[in-house]
DNA sequence: CTGAAAGCGCTTACAG
DNA sequence: CTGAAAGCGCTTACAG
């Protein structure tokens, strides 16, 4: 009967229908779905039956004005979702935090966020707004407002590929320096000089770390610095295009090009083709994040191959633990792989 | 002094305290933030300012008890959500999903489903429980608890690449069919003769199709048809190694394989790689999907690209437009591109 | 072991 | 133009 009219009216069945259809009291259908012990054995299986009889789904609603709230993490975005994800970086990370979450029993959500200036709605807006217990940023940059609102919040957050000095903060990234580092020197051993850098974006911490690698290597090597060999590409492959031709012919002595990213090597080499250089012959050229296409294209870019699913979940595990209380370390270290390929034999 | 209390006690700003610090009723201000014409402006100037200073965000529990439901879509994914994405395929409609959801405001979810036996809860019970008024699945296949119950539930869905008899379904997807068709006969016209198809899995609807159009294609062009050349691959790289290889060794006179995904015309490159066999001189192979990397493998496998971004928009819109009520057609067929490339070249 | 009652935050007839 | 009151679905002291 009830459940007739329900489906009829396309009305939920609430707990006061169990509890009718049972003949207890609200009280007792609530104790004997939540598991409470003071319940008899037959009463409960009379309002199990019934409640799986009439398909009942307890409110969430009801649940949470009661104060009993389901935790719920974000994957906070910066800028637009892109329609194609060819780094793999977005995929696997949402992936990853999507199987902890669900394994942790955490709600998980993505969100985007404005890039612009006149930002209607603060980081702590949004957390409010969607009861949010724990958040994850990707593609944070240090120009951003919502950089200095992370630092004023309480919630407990996880930075991908940036830090920020507070308690409630942690990082999640390789040591973005160090595998420059090594990127370099392995330029360097296979016999470059004369290496440029085309960088990513001169407010994304990444960027200033690969750049910071890149200069020790070239310092270790006792190569000279020449800052007018480091440009922006704002790791985008039509600038790295540009970018690349422009610094090649300014500078024909030029043996490398160490990028920031993927995108911004493979514009580097359809630069480099655009003006008849050979890669890598000519200049060789390194990139960063090994794109799935990387090890296909030109006989294989060489790259820093990250594992975009294990920082997932990584994040999740890292921020659920700090919402659960403990203390976790200012940064998890990612392991990463430098991938030598044809693009940089000499 | 109400915002320090609450900040203090990590407690949410409520109608409550807003009313009280700009001396007024619940009524007025709820009337005042939700645009109702019966404030006079200087009551409503007040409230605003007040919401403002506590940072006061209406909590959507308390509206949804009240039946204001925020409308919600959902992403179901057959399956686990997996590490890697090499079709581009989720993201793009994942991508394409969100971005007209936030147009339209409508909150968006992805889910997955189980897709084992025991299946603990239904369709039904999924979109009651996240109140969910649209969904959109996607890896949905003929084998699966879910199909039945999609077809029983009376909730707006639209499927990817899958028909369902109903009338609050609908299919968006290419026209797999005539796709699959057009890339056989091209492999035909490049003077294959002995086709062999490596399809994807029984139970998608997706493979049923894609023979179809292999079918229709060789039957055109006065081919025999060899069922025993027709092999299952489950969309698995590793197995379209095993077909293509056992294949190839027990019919030699094969020269040319369509395979249902790139996923296992890469197995079978290797396949044949293995065999010693040569790709596209001996045996031209074709995939479908045109993965990232498809066009960088050996040369450039020839396959169908689609759109995955723009089937997610179309998804989405389609969705919220039965939502609203509007009549949509039984399927929206989507673009697709036959890429000929050097896999198929005879 | 069971039930009546209060109250979470909100919106909306209704009364003034 | 403004406010007191009811009630959405739920849980939880509290009383019996």
């Amino acid at each position: 009967m009830a459940k007739d009219r329900k489906l009829y009216l396309n009305e939920r069945t609430t707990i006061r229908d169990v509890a009718q259809e049972a003949g207890v009291s609200l009280t007792t259908v609530s104790h004997a779905l939540n598991g409470y012990k003071d319940v008899s054995e037959k009463t409960r299986q009379k309002v199990m039956e019934v409640a799986r009889r009439l398909d009942y789904m307890p409110d969430e609603a009801g649940r949470s004005l009661r104060g009993i709230q389901k935790k719920t993490i974000a994957l906070l975005l910066a800028g637009e979702l892109p329609e194609e994800d060819p780094s793999g970086m977005m995929f696997g990370l949402t992936s990853g935090i999507y199987k902890i979450a669900q394994k942790m029993e955490y709600e998980f959500t993505i969100l985007t966020m404005p890039t612009n200036k006149q930002i209607k709605i603060s980081f702590g807006q949004i957390c409010k707004k969607k009861k949010l217990t724990g958040i994850i940023v990707d593609g944070l940059a240090m120009d951003m407002p919502y950089y200095e609102q992370i630092k004023n919040s309480e919630i407990p957050c996880v930075l991908v590929d940036v830090a920020l000095e507070s308690d409630h903060v942690c990082e999640v990234s390789v040591d973005n320096e160090k595998a420059s580092f090594e990127e370099v020197e392995h330029l360097i051993e296979n016999g470059c000089r004369n290496i440029a850098m085309l960088s990513g974006k001169k407010m994304a911490q990444v960027s200033e770390r690969r750049e910071c690698g890149y200069r020790r290597a070239l310092e270790k090597h006792g190569l000279h610095i020449r800052e007018e060999w480091i440009e922006d590409c704002l790791f985008e492959q039509k600038i790295a295009v540009q970018k690349s031709i422009e610094l090649k012919k300014s500078y024909p002595e030029i043996d490398a090009f160490f990028c920031a990213s993927d995108g911004i090597a493979i514009g580097a080499i359809e630069g480099m083709g655009q003006l008849g250089v050979r890669v890598p012959d000519d200049v060789a050229i390194a990139g960063f994040d090994d794109y799935t296409v990387s090890q296909y294209i030109h006989g294989g870019i060489t790259s820093i191959k990250q594992y975009p699913y294990k920082m997932g979940v990584a994040c999740a595990n890292t921020v659920i633990s700090m919402i659960e209380g403990n203390r976790v370390p200012d940064w998890i270290p990612m392991e990463y792989k430098l991938m030598k390929r044809a693009s940089t034999k000499k």
